[in-house]
RNA sequence: GGGUUCGUGGUCUAGUUGGUUAUGACGCGGCCCUUACAAGGCCGAGGUCGGUGGUUCGAAUCCGCCCGAACCCA
């Protein structure tokens, strides 16, 4: 007898859990464990302080694993990072302390900022422990603990000593609100309406010329003119030169493929730079370079007159002189697709500066992304699509201040850069001088011993400390690293793949990209075994959360309804992993509701456990028992299957419906007369067999909902620790003769079940006798005895068919043996087997093996075994009975 | 404009080697307190599997086209 209470609590139990798993080490990572390890490249979230749905299917996909794999006997390592780094941080910063970020000094801000993060990441931490997740706490990180940036910088340090990070001049993609560089995947196409403005450029010694461009303002930075080669309008002209109207630079007209000939007149200004068409073009026409931007969105000195205006601004007041010069022929609105910075949707422009980059290696990153098992398969694709596309170097630089320093240096003598040794990382460059002591290039003098170590005094040396930081991209690029212990217990030539890299596939142009190119340039390994990247979760409308359409479920909110583990398992059969997944309070209500049938499934089974229910040796099973058994291995080893297959929802669909319906309403019904008036052998049997399809179904069940199972473990008797430490369940009980007499038992008690109640009488309502007639061909031999309790009447098991009245209504042919047969006759055959006189049919099947049929006018000779005869009881002859069909024949019941 | 994924009862969903009556959940209607569970049980209504053409004896499933949705890229 166990004293689980009466009712399901889940609000005590998920807290108290929760509370529990806080101080123990139940989901600690230790090697020494286990033979297998199982490792996790969690996604390190940027800390918003707000854990959203979206989150907790990602996270539910990776506890789940996680869970699973523990039980499997792996050691697991879950680590939980965190992304801290970036602009909107400071952003946020600057916003709640009303300040902008130049107003103190760069350390006072950086403090902010980690202040502000801290406080983030435990408001996120806190719905995590709400959900459930099992991480290992110990081997937390963050992005902007020295400790973590040091070994950003030297895995910066690593990749420059093999040539693959170098500084250059090479336009950029720039955000002028922003006021940084920004690498292609931060830059996003959006639609706006433009407009087409048609402009005369003046011939030099020929004949003018009509251009159509979405950006006068850039008029200042033309430098070439472009029409498509076959273009019959401009045949000839190519290399006749023009004047730029208002700024009288002379440019010469270029042919090349690229220009689109529908476009405007056919005829476009090349710019330095309008986007990064221009920039192919003046680099392979080695045109001038006259930037007219400046870094913070005006024009410079190049724009003359109109130096200092806003590119908005410039846009209009230049149109505005090229219609007083006469020049602007016409202009029409238009619709067109501008790159635009990702944080601020601000307009990109394209600025040539000198920043520090990293190469792109497509065929590395390639090779290493085919060796990636993707799931879903088709999410490759896309990276491969990403990766093909990409033209430039990822530029890593970034002008901001929250970030990893670039542990750089430049003489002041003669411009030589100098990088970091790994051994000096972490450092700030703008706090400390570099080991080097002494230019390397021009001798220039130091003197590091006194310099190092104190802010400030890096200044009195000759050496310039880099002010740019890195992409924020480049701390999370290298988890796999870190979570496998580089630098401290690992070397790069030690890099062994890890397990798994869970992601959304909003990330996989960055996050996975970015890590597959930085662990295959420091490694040559691929990062992951595994990539499992998880779908969007939708409002209940169906659309995306959005506050704007007051759609959105917070965790917090499911969860107070609810429990936690009805949201895991909601969210788990929301869809195959991969799939969007629309949230839907239904489907938390249904699992609701299937815990608490749990529950009093483990109250109902518990009642009947004691201390020695574990222990008790070669029980007399019965068919029931060993029906049940079997399909208990078979679940077992399918839902292993499923989770190793990432098929979360296949997996929990099929442990609900074993736990519901075989165990539940079959199983427990037909023995509960046993359990409760069996003698004592006969009794033990079910208690075995009931603890242990218990003890296997909470096990399994853990990995979706690890509270209620961790409340019901402790309450079970035999079990030791946690659930979560437990062993997944290995039963070994395949009986296919039992499963088929289980089945036929359950059947018949489900049958007789529904009959009574359609019949208004009570469950219980004792029956004169129940009589169950065997076709031909099916295994009448069944153990009656637990059926009988159940249905509380004496069982008679007879083969052949019963004595009432029987009448032919329907022959039905086996159409996969028919249509093979007759191939294209198949279905006048099929026509004629319905046509056909159904008592005519089953007197000829009762007197040979082959059966005739007419059909379109011809005769066609089929097996007996093929068709098969409905038979329908009409009328009943003598005694008062009533005639159930089952599949395996008939069920009588007399009153 | 290019690409990917996807259209199954009112809603969401299973069904990836073509083969009897298409799965389940929620909702809806009716009946029932049965010594685990009314937070339950039983029964029922509700689907031309987006449309269309094809392959095949046979298509939710394979192929073509069309319509619609979402996402990625330009």
């Amino acid at each position: 007898m166990t004293n689980i209470p009466d009712s399901y609590d889940p609000d005590r139990i998920e807290s108290n859990w929760q509370d529990e798993w806080q101080d123990s080490d139940v989901y600690e990572f230790d090697p020494s464990d286990s033979d297998t390890q199982y490792v996790i490249d969690t996604p390190p979230p940027y800390p918003s302080g707000n854990l959203h749905l979206g989150h907790g299917l990602g996270w539910s996909y990776i506890d789940f694993s996680a869970r699973f794999h523990r039980l499997q006997g792996d050691a697991v390592l879950f680590p939980q990072g965190w992304d801290c780094h970036g602009l909107p941080t400071e952003v946020k910063v600057e916003e709640v302390n009303d300040i902008h970020r130049t107003d103190v000094s760069n350390e006072e801000f950086r403090d902010l900022c980690v202040e502000w993060t801290n406080a983030r990441i435990e408001e996120m931490k806190q719905t995590m422990r709400e959900l459930g997740f099992s991480q290992d706490w110990s081997a937390e990180y963050r992005t902007m603990d020295p400790e973590y940036w040091g070994q950003t910088q030297e895995s910066f340090v690593e990749m420059a000593d093999d040539d693959m990070v170098y500084r250059d001049e090479h336009p950029v993609n720039w955000c002028p609100r922003c006021e940084t560089a920004i690498a292609d995947a931060e830059v996003e196409n959006v639609d706006r309406s433009g407009t087409l403005y048609y402009v005369t450029f003046e011939g030099v010694g020929n004949d003018d010329i009509e251009i159509a461009t979405t950006r006068p303002e850039l008029l200042a930075a033309c430098v070439g003119m472009a029409v498509d080669p076959d273009d019959e309008r401009f045949a000839d002209r190519v290399g006749d030169t023009f004047e730029v109207p208002l700024f009288g630079q002379e440019v010469e007209l270029v042919a090349d493929d690229d220009v689109d000939p529908e476009f405007g007149t056919g005829a476009v200004m090349i710019c330095t730079f309008g986007d990064k068409q221009d920039v192919d073009w003046w680099a392979e026409y080695d045109f001038d370079l006259r930037p007219v931007f400046t870094e913070d969105g005006h024009l410079n000195e190049n724009a003359g007159e109109f130096e200092g205006l806003s590119i908005d601004d410039a846009k209009d007041e230049i149109a505005d002189a090229l219609d007083d010069e006469g020049v602007l022929v016409d202009s029409e609105p238009t619709e067109q697709s501008v790159g635009a910075c990702w944080r601020c949707d601000t307009p990109i422009e394209i600025l040539s500066k000198e920043q520090w980059f990293v190469e792109v290696d497509q065929d590395l990153i390639l090779e290493k992304a085919d060796d990636v098992e993707w799931i879903p398969e088709h999410m490759h694709d896309r990276l491969v699509d990403w990766t093909e596309s990409m033209e430039w170097d990822w530029v890593i630089s970034r002008q901001r201040v929250f970030a990893t320093p670039i542990p750089a240096w430049e003489c002041r003598d003669c411009g030589y850069w100098h990088i970091a040794s790994a051994a000096e990382c972490p450092v700030d460059p703008n706090e400390e001088s570099p080991a080097v002591g002494e230019c390397p290039e021009c001798g220039s003098g130091a003197t590091p011993e006194e310099s190092r170590g104190a802010g400030g005094e890096a200044a009195e040396t000759n050496w310039r400390g880099e002010t740019d930081v890195m992409d924020t991209w480049m701390d999370s690029s290298i988890t796999p690293l870190h979570i496998s212990g580089w630098p401290q217990d690992i070397d790069l030539d030690d890099f062994e793949p890890v397990d798994l890299r869970p992601q959304g596939h909003d990330i996989i142009r960055t996050w996975a990209f970015y890590t597959l190119l930085r662990t295959g340039a420091l490694t040559d390994e691929k990062p992951w075994d595994d990539i499992l990247v998880n779908g969007m979760v939708f409002g209940p409308d169906g659309n995306k959360m959005s506050k704007s359409r007051g759609n959105v479920v917070e965790p917090d909110e499911a969860i107070e309804e609810y429990s936690a583990d009805a949201v895991r398992q909601a969210l788990a059969l929301g869809g195959r992993p991969g799939s969007d997944v629309q949230f839907q309070w239904k489907e938390v209500k249904s699992a609701s509701r299937f815990l608490t049938k749990l529950w009093n499934i483990v109250k109902f089974a518990g009642g009947h456990f004691d201390e020695d229910t574990p222990d008790i040796a070669d029980p007399a099973y019965r068919d029931a028992d060993r029906w049940i058994l079997s399909e208990l291995t078979r679940v077992a080893d399918e839902v292993e299957a499923e989770m190793e297959a990432y098929r979360f929802d296949a997996a929990l669909r099929r442990l609900r419906e074993f736990a519901w319906e075989d165990l539940a309403d079959d199983y427990v019904e037909l023995v509960k007369g046993r359990l409760y008036n069996g003698r004592p052998g006969e009794r033990a049997a079910a208690e075995k067999t009931l603890y242990t399809a218990v003890t296997s179904v909470v096990r399994m069940l853990s990995v979706f909902s690890p509270h209620v199972t961790e409340e019901i473990w402790q309450h079970l008797p035999g079990t030791e620790g946690s659930v979560h430490n437990a062993a997944w369940p290995d039963p070994d009980y395949l009986d296919e003769d039992a499963e088929v007499a289980g089945r036929h038992i359950a059947e018949t008690a489900s049958e007789v079940r529904a009959w009574k109640s359609e019949s208004g009488m009570p469950l219980n309502e004792d029956l004169d006798r129940v009589e169950l007639y065997f076709e031909p061909g099916q295994n009448g031999k069944l153990d009656t005895y637990d059926l009988s309790e159940t249905v509380n009447a004496p069982i008679k098991l007879v083969e052949g068919r019963p004595d009432v009245e029987l009448v032919p209504v329907d022959v039905d042919g086996d159409e996969s043996e028919i249509g093979p047969e007759f191939r294209s006759e198949a279905g006048a055959v099929l026509q004629g087997i319905e046509a056909a006189d159904p008592a005519e049919i089953q007197a000829q099947i009762h007197s040979g093996d082959t059966v005739t049929v007419e059909a379109a006018g011809e005769s066609y000779d089929l097996d007996a075994d093929w068709l098969s005869v409905d038979e329908e009881y009409r009328a009943e002859s003598g005694e008062e009975v009533t005639v159930l069909e089952a599949s395996f024949g008939t069920i009588l019941i007399y009153e």
